[in-house]
DNA sequence: GTAATATAGCTTTTT
DNA sequence: GCTATATTAC
């Protein structure tokens, strides 16, 4: 078969392994992709699975796509049949189908973190529970965590040695039944409805464990304790389970991502079959090796060392600048070197990467004023905009009116009358008979005791819509209601700039349900909504295009590029304040450090800056320690000359006399 | 009762 | 720098 051919002996073993359990340990730069998509093709192509009882998880949607894209090259259109995704997308498709089997018609919608946290503060507010004694953000940390371990409100309670635990217990409890009666779901509930659904539905699991003869598990390292149950679960029957993985790369665990599942899978399954993959065929060697001496200062390591038959290459180099924009001044410098003497180099084989999203601003600015095109992966997306959240909640209020945290985010934007006196009403009529908070104001508005005609009106114009929306395409439904309920005109008639830009954002969203409709036919608004919830932010990065990308660290795991450069490596940035305290939190950034630097294959470059300006003071930064970690052979430092950007404008020779 | 305006507060990483 | 909250104006 060709697409075994390429592959090294540990690779093929790995790819034409066909019964029992699977661990392959897979170092950064080690084919592991390709180990994944030739594990599947062989499996269809020489063993005869079908694609449909083959299940992928991966980390992100986009590797999912990936990984079929891939597929689709070696084993044709029957790569469509496969069952892909991250283990969010996977648990909405397991619950959807069950609840279409039981017969319910409730919607799903997904609440993201912000919808969590509203929730959150409504039912603190009701419970009279006061933001001093119990921060939401901390209560909606616990509940997140409690998720993470699959617990019950009343299992967290149990097991808890939180000091809000009491608190959080109540509002735990009482969240869920208002997600129930939402017909939502968090996160944390796509993977934990499906265990719950298995445990109390034998028949169930039966039906899911014995329709996935083969299960892959990309990213192991960073699953959680939930992802780990119902990844068990859906074994169960046949035991065709292969995870991938490398506890170096987990950068995961504030999230609830337990290395243990990775590290413990021999336990799990004795009979597992051990590989770890070594080489790297993606870096130069003084790279690697940089790499290297960095991730061995961790205690908690397992026997691992990633070694390559690349050329040495140049050594990382460093260099302390004065501020941002030097910072920034050094990088643009360093493109324009590449790009004239290696003319092989475009802009996108560039990266930046940084800790915190924040620190993209200083950069951007530097690469405007250069024209130097660039592309910000995640950070403040597009979907965080206020007006596309409003307008995202009108479609779900009217796809899913029950839901009334977003029903009632929308029911007065813009403003027609139902303020704070109207809301109380509605209030306790829809708490009096049990109603929802859109029943409720049904009611009202067919009360003549309720005079209010923006009620009345709004009422009649979301009825009218409803009742379209059974028969229109995703993107007319979406047009027909920012138009009727006049949140369109809301923007485009201010004249101000911000309000302009707000218009257009509304018009971009009604293009990108546009698009969404010419590739998914048969979808509707429903699963526009809930791929919008599910998005990720790595699944914006367009690899195409020909511009520098900006993105985390954290968004970068499992890309590659030929330059990489590493900005802000300063103590309390990275390793971050926040993580500083204990040995396992900057074990982890020194994880976060090694995923950064293996990013590279030809160039890379690290930074810090001797002065930052955070809010309105400016502080002095000390060099990260992980730089220090760097064994000198493998390290040039360079002492900042003045820049000198080959096109300098006023403004920046200005700058530079006067900082 | 509702709408516009000032003020504080905050920014780790994300499905 | 930008948004949710509190206050004041209509």
């Amino acid at each position: 078969m060709p697409f075994l051919k390429s592959l090294n002996k540990l690779q093929l073993k790995a790819a034409i392994h066909t019964q029992g359990p699977l661990l392959v340990l897979a170092g950064a730069g080690s084919g592991k992709t390709r180990v994944l998509t030739s594990r599947i093709a062989n499996l269809v192509v020489n063993e005869g699975v079908p694609p449909s009882e083959i299940l992928a998880v991966t980390f992100t949607n986009k590797a999912a796509a990936a990984i079929k894209e891939r597929l689709d090259r070696l084993i044709g259109s029957r790569a469509e049949e496969l069952w892909t995704g991250t283990f969010h997308t996977i648990g909405l498709n397991i619950l959807r189908e069950e609840n279409a089997l039981a017969g319910h018609k409730k919607g799903l919608t997904i609440y993201d973190e912000e919808e969590q946290a509203l929730l959150i503060r409504l039912v603190m507010s009701e419970l009279g529970i006061s933001e001093k004694k119990a921060p939401y953000k901390a209560v909606q940390f616990e509940i997140n965590m409690a998720r993470n371990e699959n617990q019950t409100p009343s299992e967290y309670a149990r097991k808890s040695n939180s000091i809000l635990s009491g608190e959080v217990h109540a509002v735990f409890r009482a969240y869920e039944k208002k997600l129930e009666e939402a017909g939502a779901v968090d996160f944390g509930s796509l993977i934990c409805a499906p265990i719950q659904l298995f445990s109390n539905n034998p028949a169930a699991l039966e039906r899911y464990s014995g329709r996935f003869r083969h299960i892959l598990v990309d990213e192991y390292q960073d699953t959680n304790s939930s992802q780990y149950r119902l990844t068990r679960m859906l074994a169960s029957k046949h035991r065709n389970l292969c995870v991938v993985g490398d506890p170096d790369q987990s950068i995961y665990g504030w999230r609830g991502a337990d290395v243990k599942n990775i590290l413990g899978f021999q336990e799990d399954y004795p009979d597992a079959t051990f590989i770890k993959l070594e080489e790297n065929y993606r870096s130069m060697k003084k790279i690697l090796s940089a790499a290297n001496s960095v991730i061995s200062n961790n205690e908690q390591r397992l026997d691992k060392t990633l070694w390559t038959r690349n050329p040495d290459g140049k050594a990382p180099l460093y260099e302390q600048c004065m501020n941002e924009e030097r910072e920034a001044a050094f990088i643009v410098s360093w493109i324009k070197k590449c790009l004239v003497e290696a003319p092989g180099l475009k802009l996108k084989d560039f990266v930046i990467l940084y800790r915190t999203n924040t620190q993209s601003r200083p950069i951007e600015e530097m690469f405007f004023e250069e024209s130097i095109a660039y592309a910000v992966v995640g950070g403040f997306k597009f979907y965080d905009r206020r007006e596309i959240k409003d307008a995202l909640a009108y479609l779900k209020a009217l796809v899913n009116p029950d839901d009334s945290l977003n029903f009632l985010r929308i029911v007065n934007v813009p403003p027609r009358g139902i303020g704070r006196a109207t809301l109380n009403k509605v209030h306790s009529l829809s708490k009096n008979k049990g109603l929802s908070l859109y029943e409720a104001f049904k009611e009202a508005a067919s009360n003549t005791n309720f005079g209010n005609s923006g009620l009345r009106d709004f009422i009649g114009t979301f009825e009218n819509l409803r009742r379209e929306a059974t028969e229109r395409r995703p993107a007319d439904i979406a047009e027909r209601v920012f138009d009727l309920t006049g949140y369109m005109d809301f923007w485009s008639s201010k004249k101000t700039e911000d309000a302009m830009t707000r218009a257009k954002n509304l018009d971009g969203l009604v293009e990108s349900i546009k698009k969404y409709e010419t590739r998914y036919p048969k979808a509707g608004i429903a699963d526009y909504l809930s791929l919008v919830a599910l998005m990720s932010d790595a699944d914006d990065y367009k690899e195409n295009t020909d511009q520098v990308t900006l993105m985390t660290i954290h968004a970068a795991k499992g890309l590659e590029f030929p330059v990489v450069f590493m900005v802000g490596m300063e103590e309390g940035l990275f390793p971050h304040e926040r993580s500083i305290d204990d040995e396992e939190g900057v074990e982890e950034e020194r994880r976060l450090c090694y995923v950064g630097m293996t990013r590279a294959k030809r160039l890379l470059f690290m930074s810090s800056v001797k002065a930052r300006s955070t809010g309105k003071e400016v502080c002095r930064r000390v060099t990260s320690r992980f730089i220090g970690e760097i064994d000198p052979a493998f390290l040039s430092i360079r002492t900042p000359k003045p820049p000198a950007p080959a096109k300098q404008s006023i403004e920046a020779i200005r700058k530079l006399l006067f900082t």
